[in-house]
RNA sequence: GGAAAGGUAGCUCAGCUGGUUAGAGCACGGCACUCAUAAUGCCGGGGUCGAGGGUUCGAGUCCCUCCCUUUCCA
């Protein structure tokens, strides 16, 4: 039976490039769709640039340009990615679009006639200067906790603790400078907190098969909302001035982008449907006819941070407006990309642009071949290692794929003029295609990618092992052996045809040269060529070349530093000596990460202390709360040095403490600092303590 | 602090509902081969399966406690 299925990748952001995490799920996507498409299904990959909100127009002000003409600078780029990558998107579109304003709307109308909207007045900061709200990403101030300056409000980046933008102290506007004022205005909400709501997302999130364990576990936990935290009403409106998508009846103010984005799939679909486009993949229905059909599958790829929208209010939005609208069937959801175990970023210098990788001649089925092999069905997080890149690119594709058809060309063509002919059976082999056929096709199905590797490459040692026990090039030399050595060298290239077709949604470009080049096919392969035996074969050309160490140096070595492939530094400094305090005991971790100069030391301010008041925390079992005297001032530091000492017996002692530590925000109240502590394998702390004369406030160097 | 995911050979990872001496690839050592853009094949060294308890005839696999990593707590 023929599936209709509809898929998507998240929409990016068009405020900027394509990084390497886009291409990744891109990639994802695409291999399933590929091997859909193989098995004969009619498929519609679509998705857009998620073209509104406040950033697209602000950065679109900075640039003197209009925001459409922003967004329309950075489409222009996107062919690039998605040719060099091989993803093949039946459409690409934007949220930003007379498609996108109509469905929009529409859903919105129809949300609020079954009465899911509701009005609440709500009070924020107003920038004067610009005359316009501002969104809490463009607010900074001193951070109440730490006193850090120019801190954002959602997350200060010393002490990472969480904070209104109404208790930054001093606050002020990003983007004139202003101090901005509080002022209301009303906005319109999505009642999320309706038990309509709750009860279908209840039965939606539970269906067997639907998402992915963990997935529906994280769902389930914000759905069940634990303790005071249940499910909040979800603000959908923003004020003018806002690049956005108009609020019908609602004068002035605009839907919040988070709202018309995943409406960008559908926008994206109907698009392409006007253009007929659909038409010419087989799909004859109306774009409302195919999406409201029962038969069409609707399935979105995303990344594990945007799980909360397309789990809950995505489902729910749809849901609620009703037909022609309908439910996802699946959402498909991937962790991150890291590099060398790594978080990857700009500042780490360890970020991998794709066009970088294109530019510098990379292949990008390498990158495909790898990503594939590591890929699971799980939410997990895929290490990018270039060691690892090279040894898996370099021996799974060439050594051992590519060679067969390399090695067993040679004599088909030179003693065969490229005629293939086997030895009266083949069952044996056809039931050997069969069997990889049928598991590889369950893996991708599954999206459990590196399994479906694994067996292909498992299938190709099969392959050279075969060859190797047979010796052609010793059969070669005896005339008496030319339909044996004609023989095994057919099974061998049908064994490379059977891979062929199986690697094919990984490597769309290779098997297509393959089918066409090699084996005189005039197309590409479908699924079902694996289990035709081929005839014969053109001469053999080069069909991939070998990852060089230099490349993925290249790679790295982003023109500016000399980064190359020297491993990412352990994400968070630590310490030599064990410390105690704002974070949890982090048990002696061996050596110091490496050397740091003189100049980072100095960048650790190690006052001496002593401890007025040691106490015990209720409800902490390692932890407790000192207050240190540092001369001037006083601080607040939770230690977990509770198996180790009473309280009573530190009180009055000197000791050591980093004073300009960030603060940290924990259960107990907020640690300003830490204390120094030494700690080896067994148990037992031990309190760093000054010789005497120290005073507290004495600067340690 | 609560929750989730993870911790298996030097590296990257498989190990389904518990069952013979724990696997693969890469890396490493040895041998073979020379058809293949040095690719391939065979043999081998290497793991107290994070730690400690428990259930069981038997646990990497189930239960409990603890440690570590990452993430979420909108």
């Amino acid at each position: 039976m023929t599936r209709r299925i509809f898929v998507t990748t998240a929409l990016p952001y068009a405020n900027g490039p394509l990084h390497i995490g886009h291409i990744m799920e891109y990639i994802q996507a695409d291999i399933w769709v590929r091997f859909q498409r193989m098995q004969g299904h009619e498929l519609h990959f679509i998705c857009a640039d998620d073209a509104h909100g406040a950033p697209i127009m602000l950065k679109a002000q900075a640039e003197g340009v209009t925001p459409q003409q922003l967004v329309a600078s950075i489409a222009a780029d996107r062919p690039r990615y998605l040719a060099g990558f091989h993803l093949s998107f039946d459409h690409w579109y934007s949220t930003d679009s007379p498609e996108n304003t109509q469905l929009s709307q529409d859903i919105y109308r129809r949300l609020k006639s079954a009465g899911f909207i509701d009005h609440r007045t709500v009070e924020q900061f107003y920038d004067p200067v610009k005359g316009m709200f501002l969104p809490d990403r463009y607010i900074k101030g001193e951070c109440p906790n730490c006193h850090a300056r120019d801190q954002y409000a959602d997350a200060c980046e010393v002490c990472s603790i969480v904070n209104t933008p109404t208790e930054l102290i001093d606050p002020y506007s990003t983007l004139t400078g202003a101090k901005p004022v509080l002022k209301s205005s009303e906005h319109l909400f999505f009642r999320l907190s309706d038990r309509r709501c709750f009860e279908f997302l209840e039965g939606w999130l539970g269906a067997p098969g639907r998402l992915q364990p963990q997935v529906t576990n994280k769902a389930g936990e914000w759905l069940a909302g634990k303790g005071e935290q249940t499910l909040g009403d979800w603000d959908i409106s923003r004020d003018a001035p806002y690049f956005g998508i108009p609020i019908p009846d609602a004068p002035g103010k605009y839907f919040y982008v988070w709202l018309d984005a995943p409406i960008g799939y559908l926008a994206s679909l109907k698009n392409y449907f006007e253009l007929g486009k659909a038409r010419a993949h087989g799909e004859r229905r109306s774009f409302e006819e195919f999406l409201s059909a029962a038969d069409t599958e609707q399935i979105h790829f995303i990344g594990k941070d945007i799980i909360y929208f397309h789990t809950l209010f995505w489902p729910a939005m749809l849901k609620f407006a009703g037909a022609p609208y309908k439910v996802p069937d699946h959402v498909w959801v991937h962790g991150f990309i890291t590099v060398s175990g790594a978080k990857m970023g700009k500042r780490l210098g360890n970020a991998i642009s794709p066009l970088r990788y294109l530019e510098i001649g990379m292949n990008a089925e390498w990158l495909r071949y790898y990503i594939a092999a590591k890929l699971n069905a799980s939410v997990e997080d895929l290490d990018f290692n270039p060691e690892d890149f090279i040894a898996r690119v370099n021996s799974d594709l060439i050594g051992k794929y590519v060679n067969i058809a390399s090695r067993a060309a040679a004599f088909i063509t030179r003693y065969f003029d490229g005629a293939l002919r086997y030895a009266d059976d083949l069952a044996d082999l056809t039931a050997a295609a069969r069997t990889a056929g049928a598991a590889a096709r369950e893996g991708y199905e599954t999206r459990e990618f590196g399994r479906v590797m694994r067996e292909c490459m498992s299938f190709a040692d099969s392959i050279n092992q075969y060859f190797d026990g047979e010796r052609p090039w010793v059969l070669a030399r005896d005339p008496a052996e030319a339909a044996h050595l004609q023989a095994v060298c057919s099974r061998a290239l049908y064994g490379f045809k059977v891979l062929s077709v199986l690697l094919a949604p990984v490597l769309p470009q290779l098997a297509e040269r393959v089918a066409r080049e090699f084996f005189g096919l005039e197309r590409a392969f479908l699924w079902a060529d694996a289990g035709v035996p081929p005839e014969r074969i053109n001469a053999y050309q080069h069909l991939m070349t070998r990852v060089e160490g230099k490349q993925l140096d290249a790679l790295f070595d982003d023109g500016k530093t000399g980064n190359a492939t020297a491993p990412a530094p352990a994400g968070k400094p630590a310490p030599g000596a064990a410390a105690v305090g704002g974070t949890p005991v982090s048990a002696a971790d061996a050596l110091a990460p490496g050397t740091i100069s003189i100049e980072e030391f100095r960048k650790i301010d190690l006052r001496v202390a002593r401890i007025v008041e040691a106490e015990t925390v209720a409800g902490a079992d390692k932890l407790l709360k000192l207050t240190l005297d540092l001369g001037s001032e006083r601080r607040t530091v939770f230690a977990g040095i509770k198996s180790a000492y009473d309280p009573a017996t530190l009180k009055g002692r000197l000791t050591v403490m980093v004073a300009n530590l960030a603060a940290r925000k924990m259960k107990f109240g907020v640690s300003e600092g830490m204390v120094l502590a030494a700690g080896g394998e067994g148990p037992g702390l031990y309190l760093l303590t000054p010789d005497s004369g120290a005073a507290p406030g004495m600067k340690i160097t």
